[in-house]
DNA sequence: GCCAACGTTGGC
DNA sequence: GCCAACGTTGGC
């Protein structure tokens, strides 16, 4: 089982990568899509590499990385009545939404914005730069993963 | 099972 | 603030 590359999103004002550097280990709860949570259940692995991006801010940008230190499991958020997403068709005995544990690993000194992430045709194919895309938790390959650490370190 | 209405995400 | 792109809901 090799390591996977994933990018998730964050609005900044709801969670930010400084938020997680304070935090050290982030329950990632509350994701309520789908498509999104069947990566989180089935997918994303402990020791799996994680691009953080920043959306609805300014400026638009993956501001480091993460590493997964859990891998999936039941969002217990969802049968908390006073949690931030509950939903009470998910219980204990049957869960619906599903978590990882997040840790911090490299703040970049330089963000890798979205405008600069479009200028790069490498990246051409990375879901998040495709217009109307809203998933939270994205595969990314290796590569792509690799281009947006070099971009980081090549910024002045 | 279809689809219109509605709510949300998130870039611009 | 606008609005395109989706996902979900609920009437039929």
């Amino acid at each position: 089982m090799s390591k996977r590359h994933w990018l998730f999103k964050s609005e900044p004002t709801a969670y930010s990568f400084e938020d997680l550097i304070k935090d050290e280990v982030a329950e990632w709860d509350g994701v309520r899509n789908y498509q999104a949570r069947n990566m989180l259940r089935d997918d994303v692995k402990e020791g799996d590499g994680v691009l953080f991006y920043h959306s609805n801010t300014q400026p638009l940008a993956v501001v480091g990385t993460a590493l997964v230190v859990r891998s999936g499991y039941p969002d217990h958020t969802a049968w908390d009545v006073h949690s931030e997403h509950p939903d009470p068709k998910s219980t204990p005995g049957s869960p619906i939404w599903y978590m990882v544990d997040l840790a911090p690993d490299k703040l970049f000194s330089n963000p890798v914005t979205r405008v600069f992430m479009m200028s790069n045709s490498f990246l051409s194919n990375m879901i998040l730069l495709k217009k109307g895309t809203r998933l939270s938790i994205q595969p990314v390959t290796k590569e792509e993963f690799e281009e947006v650490v070099r971009m980081s370190n090549s910024i002045q």
